[in-house]
RNA sequence: GGCCCGGUAGUUCAGCUGGUUAGAACGCUAGCCUGUCACGCUAGAGGCCGAGGGUUCGAGUCCCUUCCGGGUCGCCA
């Protein structure tokens, strides 16, 4: 028997015609006389009838079909009778009259359901991945996924660039993530390292003069995971010569444009909103804001430097700042509980408390406002827009914890309050990202983006008198509060980019060591270039409602970067140790 | 590395202040059933209560340790 069509992908033009279909066996509904098993493949599902008024033999054999067995049937699609229509099927108006079955492979029973929206613990879903894989909000992430990187593909062909592969194998670059290494057999003590991008060779790329590159690349970071990040995980990379900013971000948006257009049929309005990051920070307390909602941040030191509470005068004066965010109608919704339960959740990011003021229809309900003058009160309610049932959430401290602490409560607000709109798909661009920010730890100044970010141009100057000043040629794209991908202007000034190193104290030596083939590239002739690249995960992560970026991964790793599978990472055998030249320390 | 949540039939869960033989639903097995599509009815099988130690006359339940999964802080140019 050969298949002659998909279960599904069928229309009223097939019935009373003989076709052939093939697929697991999704539903068994065995009455006695009658057998009806719906047949599952990738497209969907179709209804296969067996009765035994009409072949005993093959009614008994079909007796034997269980959950998940593979199938090949041939028969004559018919009508179903008005009455016994299922409106809930795509195919529910026909049903294949089964005239040949085989039996192709026997199944155990699954343990997990192959159906959509389980509840079943992940752990179990991932040891079972294969399974899991059946179901069909599964096959559907993957399709996504599919019909995404092809139009990438699609997308940049047609704007000129070129798809070119870079080396897995490479050379370990310092800063950054922790680099996996893999031990060289030739060269003993010494190590590959896998990309956690492309990125230098893609600059390579633009002095050898292929203008527009682009490739969909695998990236490794050995770091810890979280919902939205894996070990390894796949970006769309590109480089393009001969552009600026405006250039980088204007190609980019037609193909975010392209994709929610062609494959969820949802029309984005563009340009993009743009911020800078200074914007961001200052309105929303990141440079990834979520825009859909309100509740921006309120800058309130102007009004309280001076004040006789000592919390907020105090961080002033150590050059921190005091804000807030109005908790519209929180006051009078939120228990005394809930409030301090705020209070311990910025303690996460640093803050030492919240101060708050629930503001009544008369009156004040607040453990601060005896410490504060009456005239500081009223200019904060005012400058927070207070009304009757608010609550107003104060932080007082260095920028980098007030922002942090308020721009993850405003999120935790607006869940509570359940201010999000899941319909909405707010793209922004954050530009004017710092140059440079400084390590408290290292003493020193490093890299925000990366060493070959281009300063802009009217900055320059700072960088001998103000560095952490210096705004970057960077900029980032972000749906929804999640980062979807960034990238910048690269420097193509040797000079230039030997005073970069300078800064952020890398040697001459360190420099040639690390970086030299980039820079001996450099030597010979470079084009102006930048570029960009998109977390593919996380951008299929929203476009498929997913809540974890592992629900659009085939093969996902754990928390702790195994894979529940196969069971990656394993030990080896002493042999392949000993040709490593590697000996395990116990 | 820190903090929080979870781990009881194949799956999802219930199991009170410690107290007889650890339950339910779905799934599974068998029988019956000729129009079901959450098929129905009847019967049945299925448990190292994550693991180890402790307290106790007695532990799924309390304590300690540990393993596993999730979230998160640190980390992620």
């Amino acid at each position: 028997m050969k298949r002659t069509h998909r279960c599904a992908d069928l229309t009223a033009e097939h019935v009373g015609k003989e076709l052939v279909v093939m697929g697991w066996a999704h539903k068994r509904r065995d009455l006695g006389g009658v057998i009806f098993i719906d047949l599952r493949d990738i497209s969907g599902i179709l209804q296969v009838v067996f009765r035994s008024e009409l072949d005993s033999a093959l009614h008994h054999k079909a007796e034997q079909i269980r959950s998940e067995y593979v199938l090949a049937v041939r028969g004559t699609l018919v009508n179903r009778d008005e009455e016994t229509i299922n409106p809930n099927l795509p195919t529910g108006k026909w049903e294949l009259v089964v005239k040949e079955l085989r039996i192709l492979s026997r199944a155990e029973t699954p343990p997990i359901l192959i159906e959509e929206g389980i509840d079943t613990n992940e752990a179990v879903r991932l040891k079972y991945r294969f399974l899991d894989l059946r179901r069909p909000d599964m096959q559907r992430n993957m399709i996504l996924r599919h019909r995404v990187a092809k139009i990438a593909r699609d997308y940049y062909d047609e704007n000129g660039f070129l798809e070119i592969e870079t080396p897995v194998l490479m050379k370990s670059t310092p800063e950054g993530a922790r680099d996996y290494l893999v031990p060289s057999r030739v060269h003993t003590g010494k190590f590959f390292a896998l990309p956690q991008s492309p990125q230098l060779f893609k600059q390579i790329l633009m002095v050898s003069g292929f203008d527009r590159y682009f490739q969909i690349a695998k990236c490794f970071r050995d770091e810890d995971l979280r919902a939205d990040r894996q070990p390894e995980f796949t970006q769309i990379d590109l480089e393009m010569s001969f552009v600026e900013v405006s250039d980088v971000i204007a190609m980019n948006e037609g193909f975010i444009k392209r994709c929610f257009d062609e494959v969820l049929g949802i029309q984005l309005q563009t340009p993009f909103q743009q911020l800078t990051y200074n914007e961001a920070m200052e309105r929303y307390g990141t440079d990834k804001p979520d825009t859909r909602f309100g509740l921006e941040l309120v800058d309130l030191s102007d009004i309280v430097k001076n004040s006789g509470f000592k919390v907020f005068s105090d961080a002033i004066a150590r050059g921190g700042s005091v804000r807030a965010l109005n908790a519209k109608g929180c006051g009078a919704k939120f228990a005394r509980r809930e409030i301090d339960a705020l209070g311990e959740f910025v303690k996460i990011y640093g803050a030492k408390g919240m101060a708050w003021i629930s503001v009544e229809e008369n009156s004040l309900k607040s453990v601060i406002t005896k410490f504060l003058a009456e005239e500081e009160t009223n200019r904060i309610l005012e400058k927070v827009g207070a009304e009757a049932g608010d609550l107003i959430c104060f932080v007082a401290d260095t920028d980098d914890i007030v922002f942090d602490a308020l721009g993850h409560l405003r999120l935790e607000i607006a869940r509570k309050l359940n201010l999000i709109d899941d319909n909405k798909m707010n793209f922004l661009w954050v530009t004017e990202f710092p140059l440079l920010e400084y390590d408290g730890d290292e003493k020193r100044w490093v890299a925000k983006h990366h060493p070959f970010t281009s300063p802009m141009d009217e900055d320059i100057d700072l960088l001998d008198t103000d560095p952490g000043k210096v705004r970057a040629k960077a900029y980032d794209v972000v749906l929804n509060g999640v980062e979807l991908g960034g990238g910048s202007i690269r420097i193509h000034d040797q000079e230039l980019q030997r005073k970069i190193f300078s800064r952020i104290g890398f040697s001459e030596e360190e420099a040639k060591d690390r970086f030299g083939f980039l820079l001996e590239a450099f030597k010979y002739g470079t084009p102006p270039h930048g570029g960009l690249a998109f977390g593919l995960d996380r951008l299929i992560m929203l476009m498929a409602k997913a809540s974890s970026i592992r629900d659009v991964i085939a093969f996902p790793k754990v928390q702790n970067s195994s894979c529940l599978m196969t069971g990656a990472p394993d030990v080896v055998d002493v042999k392949q140790l000993k040709e490593l030249h590697i000996a395990i320390k116990e």
